[in-house]
DNA sequence: AGGATGACAGTGT
DNA sequence: AACACTGCCATCC
């Protein structure tokens, strides 16, 4: 971990930033990973793409993405646990009811329980499907 | 070439 | 909890 000139850490990157079609295909399939009835951030699917801290070029993947991939856009949500169009938008509302869908509930704006990112409900993400009531 | 703008996130105040 | 600031990276003026 390092400190810059304002004092804030960061921490650099091991890997050389490379944003060819590999590394849009590697979001994708991170994305695609989302089980049904769960969500992931952006960061996270970053993570489990290989792409620390890259949260904004997830954003990109998804913008650019083939429809032909019917890829769970909807599952991703940012680290808030907010829908990241702004309410009211018909994105937003479709995103939402297909959360809904599949069992996601929502309180206010955000998700139920913790954010998306809690490291320690990665693998088995609490706030997935009611119909599993254990 | 340089600044603004995003389907974002982390840290500090 | 809300805001400001910065890192981040591709696009679009």
């Amino acid at each position: 971990m390092s400190r810059d000139s304002a004092g804030r850490s960061f921490r650099a990157r091991s890997q050389p930033v490379s944003t060819d079609q590999d590394t849009l295909e590697q979001i994708w399939r991170a994305i695609a990973a989302i089980p049904s009835g769960q969500v992931d951030s952006y960061g996270g699917v970053a993570s489990r793409a290989g792409l620390p801290r890259r949260a904004r070029l997830v954003g990109y993947a998804l913008k650019v993405a083939p429809r032909e991939l019917n890829l769970p856009w909807h599952r991703v949500l940012n680290a808030s646990g907010r829908i990241s169009f702004p309410e009211g938008t018909r994105l937003y509302s479709l995103q939402r009811r297909k959360l809904a869908a599949e069992g996601v509930r929502f309180e206010g704006g955000r998700v139920r329980c913790k954010g998306p990112d809690d490291p320690s409900s990665l693998d088995r993400v609490l706030w997935g499907p009611p119909a599993s009531s254990s």
